[in-house]
RNA sequence: GUCCCCAUCGUCUAGCCUGGUCCAGGACGACGGCCUUUCACGCCGUUAACAGGGGUUCAAAUCCCCUUGGGGACGCCA
């Protein structure tokens, strides 16, 4: 049998990683059983909910690849049929109307936890019958006794006193629904048979499943996924840096390096590490979802970055690079000019952003190439210069299209003349071509940079 | 406060269900080295954990209990 999961962000926010993660867990269980995986977009609170907010959502989630089937599900939209489920239950039983205001209950959880209790509505309307009126609220019978178990896909074997549950409200003062009355009659109604979701909604799953029974329907499985930490133990939050999922991609992250980072981030298989899409739909079991929470680990995710960058092609990187570069201004940007220096990048960058950052001398003209002071100071001594000037008319000799093996035996064949060590020019010509004293190997700069770029930049090095 | 959950290197984790093969394995990080035209990459090595205490057992990281520590939930938010 096919099963359906789905996401259900509040649209109150961006996407953060605590979300893009368990949209992730429930993206793969769908795709590891060939099922089905849906977006649902929790808005009911409309003082809270934003369009923007929905549209960043959804366009964080495509980055990450994790599109959903069809068309979102919008609460919003759908407040006549949560009301018409709610009149089945108010007629079956299972609720009634309560005139409390929020201010008696307060009063009545303020006593409770006065007294050492669990802060609780208690339920005083519960028997007088009260039909519909403004202002008035529509509340869940509760039992009162017993209790709602179920099992947990990450966590096992759960269950909850039915006592420790208050009447939960369905419907609002306002005649809206509130969340786990819409979630109940949406996942119902979409057909959703797993439920994964953080672990801040445990305390909502007994009562939905209790939601469920009194609508006589078939409960679907739950699963919840431990929390992401910041370093310091706490729940992951804005003072920890960066939240929003498209932070990281601004930050120079790759989508597959941040999905590879989140799959290991509270899911194993073994001792492995790095995992394809393909191996990740393969491979995922909510059996191994640890359920202890997770600190979330930057190194780590860089570490990732800088491996998928590795194997990334050289023509799409070059395509995302452009949007890191900053003061684009007059910079060599052509696309193939770019995927002839990213190679010499790859290695190095751990970040689209450390990328562009090496990237500039190559992108600057001759004429505004700037050359760190020190590096000059030090490397562009006289003795260097003389050589330098030597090495020129060599330079000049080689074919347009030498390359780089061609100009390091060249080179070599100089210093082996003068019986020079390579490291004597070494530094002086990195120097003259970069500005800077660290780059990517000699010989491979000078041909992407071309023989006359190459030529010109060791003239205004000798000049300055 | 009440209820619930969790607990292996600094971090992510394997192992735990089905006790022995674990003086606990991998990875990130850190540190050291090798390579080397710089910076990186790569390679090699070092570092470092079963929270504590009781049981059960011939044997416990693995099972049970307690303590401690951490987290979560207690909304006319989701």
């Amino acid at each position: 049998m096919s099963i359906t999961t789905r996401f259900a962000p509040s649209p109150t926010g961006y996407l953060h990683i605590g979300g893009a993660r368990t949209a992730l867990f429930s993206w793969l269980l769908a795709k590891n059983k060939g099922g089905h995986f849906l977006l649902r977009v929790e808005d009911t609170d409309r003082e809270r909910s934003t369009k923007e907010a929905t549209d960043a959502i959804i366009q964080a989630m495509a980055w990450l690849d994790l599109a959903a089937e069809g068309t979102a599900v919008f609460q919003s939209e759908r407040f006549d049929i949560y009301n018409s489920h709610i009149d089945k239950l108010l007629e079956n039983g299972h609720a009634y109307w309560c005139e409390c205001t929020p201010e008696q209950v307060e009063a009545m959880r303020e006593k409770a936890r006065a007294e050492g209790k669990k802060p609780k509505y208690d339920g005083r309307c519960r028997e007088r019958g009260l039909g519909p009126g403004a202002g008035r609220v529509v509340r869940f019978k509760t039992p009162q006794d017993g209790v709602t178990a179920f099992h947990d896909m990450v966590k096992g074997p759960t269950a909850v006193q039915n006592a420790e549950m208050d009447d939960m409200i369905l419907r609002r003062g306002d005649g809206s629904p509130t969340y786990n009355l819409a979630v109940v009659v949406d996942d119902h109604e979409m057909g959703v048979t797993h439920v994964l979701r953080g672990d801040d909604h445990v305390a909502n799953t007994p009562r939905q499943i209790l939601l469920y029974q009194a609508f006589g329907w078939d409960v679907p499985d739950f699963g919840h996924v431990p929390m992401i930490l910041g370093p310091d133990k706490a729940k992951l939050s804005k003072r920890h840096g960066a939240l929003s999922v498209m932070e990281y991609k601004n930050m120079g992250y790759l989508p597959e390096a941040l999905v590879n980072y989140l799959a290991r981030l509270g899911w194993s298989h073994g001792d492995q590490e790095i995992f394809s899409r393909a191996e990740l739909v393969e491979l995922f079991s909510t059996g191994h979802l640890g359920n202890s929470p997770s600190v979330f680990d930057i190194k780590k995710l860089e570490w990732l970055n800088a491996h998928y960058i590795k194997e990334a092609a050289p023509e799409r990187l070059a395509a995302l690079l452009p949007e890191f570069i900053t003061e684009p201004e007059g910079l060599k940007l052509d696309p193939a000019y770019l995927a002839s220096i990213v190679p010499l990048l790859q290695q190095r960058a751990k970040t689209l952003v450390e990328m562009a950052e090496m990237a500039r001398f190559f992108l600057l003209p001759t004429d505004r190439l700037v050359y760190d002071e020190k590096a000059v100071a030090d490397q562009l001594k006289p003795e260097a210069r003389q050589l330098l000037t030597e090495l020129l008319p060599l330079y000049e000799a080689a074919g347009d299209d030498s390359d780089h093996k061609a100009l390091e035996a060249a080179t070599q064949a100089f210093l082996d003349e003068r019986d020079l060590k390579f490291k004597a020019v070494a530094q002086p010509l990195r120097v003259a071509l970069t500005g800077k004293t660290a780059s990517p190997g000699l010989f491979e700069t000078m041909c992407v940079l071309g023989k006359g770029e190459s030529l010109a930049r060791i003239k205004r090095a000798l000049a300055l």
